[in-house]
DNA sequence: CGTCTCGTATGATCCCGGTCATGGGCCGAA
DNA sequence: TTCGGCCCATGACCGGGATCATACGAGACG
């Protein structure tokens, strides 16, 4: 057997909490695995033999809809992907594709198991982040029936606050979203997203880039979308 | 200190698996509660002091959206309710309200958290729930994508599905719906509830009745929302 | 170099569904 | 009985946004 890269605990919140000899067994058990920008970590209704746990990289977590798709959510480093359907022992309802090139760590589901039964605080923190997804997706649904506007504005907002980097011109966002991507993260088509878009680049609001997007009006953000 | 009614903790599956010991310690803190048709659990922005289980009747949760209400979820007998904003510790970010006649049993926040800390399996059944809450979450954020009608046909299924009797006649659904309330489940108005509700009564497809619905066609509402 | 594909952009058209207005049935209060 | 609410129902109107069609720039590749 080669030499196998150290898996990468302490950029996992959740796996932080272990100590050197939980990471000693189990470290072998673990794949460490790379995607390219694009690629498919899983599909909707396989079947959830591996917990992954991103450390690198971003996904966007996709459900298809009965004519066009939807992004459920967009995963950072250090979040589990995947979880909900390894605990439910059901087939995963939703496909995870990698917006970026990306590095998981992927944990059989037995073997994660094994490791929730014997470390209740991992149960914890779970329960923390599902909570903290729970809100933010009934937050989602209770928008979803705003304009296109409003929703977009949301976004760019929510986008803002979680990943936000001041600067001189305005907040910059380090994230690169095709069209289709907006469209599917509000819930319309390709053509509205456009031209909200650039309308929104006339007025001076946001302007995309080549690698995430700035917003050079938060204000204009806000009085589409006052935020609560 | 008058004689206090025994809580009923079997009715609930969460609390289920308290021994007689810990149910004895528990009983004298929780507080039997019982709320009238229309009643509030509790609003958006109280501050969750209490986590309630609901052993008889239905509560909806409610959130205000921009323009109109969205309803997230019914609960039923059984159900924790506002278990989330306690756990966050964080105002309710919706409100309940009682569908029918309801009765719950109260648990002040530091002894629900003085409880989860003694019997970890407790919090693996929150764990449980919260995941299923979050598939079925993800689910109606997806279909919200679709007309209508089709978002409609999805109410009616599903609550067939969890809380349909068979007849001879068709499905009854035993839970009255107004139709406001129906409209905030799909997140639309009253009146275009209304004008699908009386299409498909003329169809033969679903009839209201004094306490509930009856479908008389599933396949009526199949062919409109093929499920999954 | 052409051309093929992919993402972006914009106009024309049409329809679902939101808004406004009106009316009817039912029930409790005066 | 009459009045005032509340819920249900239906019609007229109009606008946001989906759909269809077309076009343009950039990178990939023979």
């Amino acid at each position: 057997m080669p030499a196998r890269p150290p898996i990468p605990f302490n950029t996992i919140p959740i796996l932080a909490p272990l100590k050197a000899e939980d990471r000693a067994a189990l470290a072998p058990l673990c794949e460490l695995r790379a995607y390219e920008k694009g690629a498919t970590l899983f599909e909707e209704g396989d079947p959830a033999l591996f917990i992954h746990f991103l450390f690198v990289g971003r996904v966007k977590i996709v459900k298809a809809a009965p004519d066009r798709d939807l992004i459920l959510e967009i995963l950072g480093p250090g979040e589990p992907v995947g979880a909900v359907a390894v605990f439910e022992e059901r087939p995963f309802p939703a496909s995870a594709i990698a917006l970026e090139p990306c590095g998981t760590v992927s944990i059989p589901e037995r073997e994660f198991f094994r490791l929730i039964e014997k470390r209740p605080e991992i149960t914890r923190r779970l329960l923390a982040g599902l909570t903290m997804r729970l809100m933010a997706l009934n937050r989602r649904l209770a928008d979803m029936t705003g304009s296109v506007e409003y929703r977009l504005a949301r976004l760019f907002a929510t986008l803002a606050e979680r990943l936000g980097k001041g600067r001189p011109e305005g907040t910059f966002v380090a994230l690169h979203l095709s069209r289709q991507d907006i469209a599917d993260l509000v819930g319309t088509t390709i053509e509205t997203a456009i031209r909200v878009m650039s309308r929104w680049q006339k007025e001076g609001i946001i302007e995309t880039a080549k690698d995430g997007f700035l917003i050079r009006k938060m204000e204009g953000l806000r009085e589409i979308a006052p935020s609560e």
